[in-house]
DNA sequence: GATGAATGAGCTTTCATTCAT
DNA sequence: TATGAATGAAAGCTCATTCAT
């Protein structure tokens, strides 16, 4: 459909050129139609802007997610590795809406900072939540300050490698992902105990 | 001097917009000039952009570069706690800087995204020799490779606080700047032995 | 019927906003339709304006014939007085056709000044004749002179209240009306005498 | 001088396409420069029709005020007959501004409308309190509300004289303004007795 | 050093129109 | 009858840049 490929296009340019960078007459053309026909569709720039990054957005949240699901069950060592992995895959796999998103946290149009901001807030929410209902449900006498530093230290090593997606290329990322996945299974056993 | 000043207007336009986004108006405007003086200082705008990017980095070098200097004598515990206590004190102390920065990274612009390419890659050059050097020293018996090892997970911890500058309020990086320095201190303990 | 909403809805935005500020979407839009269906109803743009025209003409022609034609037996002072009332009614009633008159008149868009121009013609020459009829009929001893100076008085006095009510608030124009109708008694007892 | 010639051009154009009609492109090529270049004087196309408005509206204005200056100490009868003679000659002689003028009695643009009936109900007052002046000083036994019909009548003519400029030839024009200076005769006579 | 005036290139957007369905 | 999808043309406007002064 040409509606979903224009929001392909436009995170593809948004990521390459920044919103200002990106213009109409490009995203047209990487889809095959004049700038024209993008009105037919969005009512002006910005409304297909905050399409794509609403796209970006829900679609960074249902593969974290999808994780989540997965390994919810298992041992808790082993969800946060699964997680980390999960964040290195997800951000090198859509290394457009990666940069996209890089764009978006300080974007000077005011609409979309906000839809990251929010975001962003909602995610953590989200994720802090269900960490805290799924380590307490396996050791139940754990005290909740205890489980909360031990999330603290999970979204702080989640941000590492984050970044490290963004400026390392595919052997210093592993590494990457090796040390934080190490350090979380140090924090683990720090607090939990042996 | 007129010219310092506009390279000031550069980088807190470069912040705000981003390159395109940034005009040589508006920076012409905040120096009390008119755009068309702009051209008597620097040949185009990419020549101004990029003296910005020069001085955003070179100022980040000579910041860390102090730290170090000043630390290298102390404990390597302590160095590391103060040279992830300088990131933050920068990365806030100058926003301006940081959030251009972040924009730099993945410039459309080949010759701003090579220089930083450039600079992260020697940055990272001194870094890892000055580390090296100073804990040899301290640590005669340690092998290289453990060394390196240490070096690598600062660098991971550093670079997830400075995600964090990027994203967080003052209380929760004040956190975050707490648990780098307690995972440093475990690396630390780890690899040296007790 | 669709095709006469769309003139409709064409008289009311060419009133509101003149040829060129009239648009297709805005008028499909009142009519409760979609811009490409218009097409099926009209050759373009200018041929729907035209027919919105030509109706305003024969709507402006047809009120005066139908009030000439209910006084012409009575007095001829009568028959100017509600002549003149009707242009005040007629004006104010259909504000929309007053308004793309007036933008008609001075019209870049050469067939319609022409009908334009051709209908004031055509009018006149009804209105000059009828009352030239009308006149003899009742004063058959009159020069012929005569009763045309008189309606050239009519015609001017009916200019002056037409543009009262473009400009002028009821109150005002009522004043107006009235003048128009004292003007008038004096021109007819001037020139017939006593 | 550039900025004086664009709102020249800025008139003509006015006058013939109506606000919508007028284009930057046409504007620019009547003045031989860029479409670019007139925004280095206007912000936009409002604020650049603006002062084409204002400066008709001042115009009128000038003439009208020098007419009454010349021909107050006169008599009456004269003054008001040189008032007509005036509305004509700057009607015809500053036939663009008339045009524009007329498209500007409903403009779609709130800034402008309101300009228009600003200065409308401004001239007016200007017009009635000096009539009321100078009949008054000439006629000391008048009451006021008889000089008050007076003048109502004057204006009542005088836009009767306006629209016929609109729409009528020269010749036809030559006998409207006799036909108005008459008229006014008439009512002086009726008023102010024999 | 600085700027008034100007411009080419390109931007987002609008709009009348087309045409297959 | 009606419209979804598309477009050419042109609109208003922005912006980096130039150059004589």
């Amino acid at each position: 459909m040409t509606k979903n490929k224009l929001v392909q296009a436009t995170i593809k340019n948004f990521a390459a050129y920044g919103y200002q960078g990106a213009t109409m007459s490009r995203i047209a053309k990487d889809v095959g139609i004049k700038p024209a026909s993008i009105y037919y569709f969005f009512a002006n720039k910005e409304a297909l802007f905050q399409e794509a990054v609403h796209l970006i957005l829900s679609h960074h949240f249902s593969m974290m997610k999808k994780t989540f699901e997965q390994y919810r069950e298992g041992e808790v060592h082993q969800l946060f590795s699964e997680l980390l992995r999960s964040i290195v895959a997800y951000h090198t796999g859509y290394m457009d809406e990666t940069k996209a998103y890089i764009t978006m946290v300080n974007s000077p149009i005011p609409n979309i900072k906000k839809d990251v901001g929010d975001y962003l807030q909602e995610y953590n929410q989200w994720l802090v939540e269900q960490l805290m209902l799924t380590i307490q449900e396996k050791y139940p006498g754990l005290e909740e300050q205890a489980v909360n530093r031990l999330i603290e230290y999970f979204i702080f090593i989640g941000n590492g490698l984050f970044w490290a997606v963004v400026i390392y290329e595919a052997e210093t990322l592993q590494n990457n992902l090796e040390m934080a996945m190490e350090l979380m299974d140090q924090c683990l056993y720090q607090i939990m105990g042996e």
